[in-house]
RNA sequence: GCGCCGCUAGCUCAAUUGGCAGAGCAAGUGACUCUUAAUCACUAGGUUGUAGGUUCGAUUCCUACGCGGCGCACCA
């Protein structure tokens, strides 16, 4: 029982309070981690009267010596104490009985999941595996910005307010800027912007930033999230399949220590390179049907006879149908990580036409565990074609299909001084996290998820 | 947007077929100078998510609404 260790100073939030008497005994914790205090009214002096007014998640100061208590627990006998900051709300935490038959019992903690949500700086306090959650989806970010940046690309930012908007299929949310008296629309993609500068001579560049899509919400779909789009001058989509195994395997390493994660009882194996199936033959071994040569009648027969509801498979046609049938025969079967490859061009609207067949373009999706985590492309440079995919575009937007992209002038424009050829890619980040974090919502990765206002 | 489930004290949960709404932790008061779920005694805490309806009587049954979770649709 040492009595006379070295004199410390520290601070911290009251985690334990057992008053006892005229001493009492309880924890401070910081990030750092936690530590026994003891304070004496006979060492304290005129400052008793205050340690008596202290409480559970009271902020203080303490210093004095450290010692041993009986227990052996390393310990801050304090001889002075101060309040920096008092609780005057009790953090929900959890206490947990150890009976002596060995049976736990639960008191308190958060079972509400809305309370996490809502409060998060609360579910933070009093959740350690929480807020290490965070720490990792940051440290593999930074290790994406690190790798990145290791490899000659440049970060930028480009503009989330957009007069425009485009890159993907999504409806935006729309605001107004009084002083120009114009709508502007919240970004759903950097792509177009990220493009503009390849066209400016930054031949390798990417952005990490939010995009905002004004579509449902559920376990893997916030309005707003974390997007990673890169691009490469003088490089195609093989090269960006690369670039993605180099990615994830790097990020799988730094969080398991191998090339695999376990995850619902499966294990993933990332050792390179990853399956490839064009998509093909992927429908086609899932359905028996060629989506490009069978009628679309047949494809939409077969989507009945696999289950999908006949009055909803009716409106099925192109790009949509599409879609559905590789919904339905591929995506589901992707469990491994996997890239889906070569897409046809009427659901492709930014991706270069294949050079060995016209009705496709060379693009993939990196699916794992049937999620998508990448889609990339040999970029489309002829400022012809994308002009006529625009227009193309128009005639499903002026179909009702609101999801159909804008037409661009100005991306027309900077396309027709001559845009190398490009690779580019995006990741979806929060579901990156998601699954190298093993957590089941996305609202487990974003530290403020959406949530309708609470009412009073 | 649709469907299912949930909502009781600050937190976690009870409450028989519809019959006075309770407990643990947290809080307050008192006792206790090596405690760690501290212990012991006492106290306080509620328009049972909101608004209606049925009923002698509603936490419980019905309707609508709100918020959340899950699934579907949409999408990344």
């Amino acid at each position: 029982m040492g009595e006379s260790g070295p004199e410390v100073r520290l601070a911290g939030r009251i985690e334990s309070w057992r008053p006892k008497g005229k001493v009492v005994f309880g924890h401070l914790e910081d990030e750092s981690g936690r530590i026994q205090v003891y304070l004496r009214s006979d060492q304290l002096g005129d400052r008793w009267a205050l340690a008596e007014l202290l409480d559970l998640d009271d902020c203080i100061g303490v210093a004095g010596r450290l010692m041993r208590t009986r227990a052996g627990e390393v310990t801050v006998r304090a001889s002075a104490v101060e309040l920096l900051a008092k609780s005057l709300r009790p953090l929900p935490r959890g206490k947990r009985e150890v009976l002596e038959d060995g049976t736990v019992r639960d008191h308190g903690g958060v079972a509400d999941p809305e309370f996490r949500y809502r409060q998060r700086y609360a579910d933070l306090a009093v959740h350690p595996e929480v807020r290490e959650a965070f720490r990792l989806r940051t440290r593999i970010v930074a290790r994406i910005r690190h790798l990145l940046d290791g490899a000659g690309f440049l970060e930028v930012e480009t503009p989330i307010l957009q007069p425009l908007y485009g890159g993907a299929a999504a409806r935006p949310f729309v605001t107004h800027h009084n002083a120009l008296d114009m709508s502007l629309y919240l970004r759903i993609a950097d792509e177009l912007y990220l493009k503009r500068l390849i066209v400016g001579g930054f031949e390798r560049v990417y952005e990490i930033g939010h995009d905002f899509r004004n579509e449902g919400m559920d376990r893997s779909h916030n309005p707003e999230f974390t997007m990673l789009e890169l691009y490469q001058a003088y490089a195609d989509y093989g090269d960006m399949m690369g670039l993605a195994e180099t990615l994830v395997t790097d990020l799988v390493r730094m969080v398991s220590g191998g090339l695999t994660l376990t995850r619902d009882g499966v294990t993933l194996d990332f050792t390179p390179p990853f399956a490839r199936v064009r998509f093909v033959e992927g429908i086609r071994q899932g359905s028996g049907l060629d989506v490009l040569e069978a009628p679309e009648a047949t494809l939409r027969e077969r989507l009945v006879q696999a289950g999908r509801p006949a009055d909803e498979v009716a409106g099925f046609t192109g790009g949509k149908l599409l879609d559905e049938m590789f919904g339905t025969f591929l995506e589901p079967r992707l469990i491994q990580p996997t890239f889906v490859v070569d897409y046809p061009k009427p659901i492709s609207p930014l991706a270069k036409e294949h050079r060995a067949d016209p009705r496709l373009t060379e693009r993939f999706e990196l699916f794992v565990q049937g999620r998508e985590l990448a889609n990339a492309f040999s970029e489309l440079n002829d400022p012809d074609d994308q002009r006529s995919r625009f227009e193309e575009q128009g005639h499903h937007r002026a179909a009702g299909d609101e999801e159909a992209q804008p037409f661009d002038a100005d991306y027309i424009r900077a396309l027709e001084y001559g845009m190398p050829p490009t690779g580019g890619m995006g990741i979806g980040i929060d579901r990156l996290v998601m699954l190298l974090a093993d957590q089941d919502s996305i609202r487990d990765v974003i530290l403020f998820p959406a949530l309708r206002p609470e009412t009073a």
